[in-house]
DNA sequence: TAGATTGTTAATCGATTAACAATC
DNA sequence: TAGATTGTTAATCGATTAACAATC
């Protein structure tokens, strides 16, 4: 099992299944089944055990899964025991606000350092504390903070080179708000996150589906 | 074709296309084959041609697509060759960074009412004009401003209240960015933006993929 | 006409779901 | 043991890609 090839939807739907377990955790609920759980999460029973199935076996026969122990080895399968260390590259609008939500500290990620080009934002400081840095420093300070993961939020124009400059400092995962595609090297994994591709398709149903 | 059930994914690919063809047109490209706009796009020429075959016959054997017309097309199959009007519920951090968000208005949406409980906020002047209203008034404003299409941005506990709220006034199109799984009847389509999850997948490819 | 590229069918690939033996 | 629910295989479903006749 363990090297099989694991669809992305699997990914996904695992980080899915933490959160309705976390939730299921503050309510005190102790085991749950593949079942009801399913429900909750709005999938198919048989898609969660297969799901958990590439990674091993985490439940127990006549019983179902404990809540508690599966939330831990849904982290340990996607690697969130341990924190992860963002940087915002582009304090506009969209920057600012992300570098703000507490959503993310409450997961686990972490930003140790922000850049713009902008002088008049440069030297300035964060609520989180941060000060924004210019990006000329953005190769040494990623490695000195020890940046997992680059935040892109600049221009859609500035996209590529600033994804350029961080797979030459070392980063391997990037996620992009910018509305281009941008290319990197297979080492480095990136993930889109586009609010106009998803209004085009509300737009799509509202006009036809309907 | 016209009947066939069309897959979400050639919906979002058709965003995709169209966005790759408007920047061609600026570059004054007339005509693209599948085979270049597929590379472009980073897809199937194949794709391409089946995605548009369930829409109808868009190309010339043995030229290509005209990008000017094909874009056109596209707008049409999307339905957006007409404005959408959209309401922000949330002026936190998000939502207020997402109403000045330049990309919207560029793709034809138009923020039409804006919505928070803070009684500081209401009544705010947002830089786009819009004046924020109170919650209550939900209902009446979106009918009178002819709202389409909602973003939730408040906190999750809110984001299922706030659903209710619009699809009972007549709202069929909702793009979710609060990080809970929202209920609503057939009639209504949701799209939901996570940023977590799309960090969760990065992780699970830093710890393991690597 | 010869060359090129579409539209479309058929083949392949992958993901989801149903079914059931294993087992708590 | 009887009842329940997992883990896993096999069947189904759907989406992607290859191949090629149609045709500009």
């Amino acid at each position: 099992m363990k090297f099989a090839k694991i669809p992305m939807a699997t990914i996904n739907r695992l980080s899915i299944y933490m959160r309705t377990l976390q939730d299921l955790l503050e309510e005190d609920v102790d085991v749950i089944s593949s079942e009801r759980l399913a429900k909750q999460c709005g999938v198919n029973p048989a898609q969660i055990r297969k799901d958990l199935a590439y990674f091993g076996e985490f439940g127990v026969r006549g019983v179902g899964y404990r809540v508690s122990d599966l939330v831990n080895q849904i982290k340990e399968i996607l690697g969130l025991q341990r924190p992860w260390n963002l940087a915002m590259i582009g304090l506009g609008n969209l920057g600012s606000a992300l570098i703000r939500h507490a959503n993310f500290v409450k997961h686990g990620y972490i930003f140790t350092a922000a850049f713009d080009v902008d002088p008049q934002k440069v030297g300035k400081r964060l609520p989180n504390g941060l000060i924004i840095n210019h990006v000329d420093e953005l190769e040494e300070l990623i490695k000195e903070r020890e940046v997992h993961i680059g935040l892109i939020t600049t221009p859609a124009s500035e996209a590529q080179s600033i994804a350029n400059q961080l797979v030459l400092a070392g980063i391997n995962g990037i996620l992009n708000f910018a509305p281009v595609q941008i290319q990197v090297p297979d080492c480095c994994h990136v993930e889109n996150v586009d609010f106009t591709i998803k209004l085009d398709s509300i737009a799509y149903h509202l006009s036809s589906g309907l």
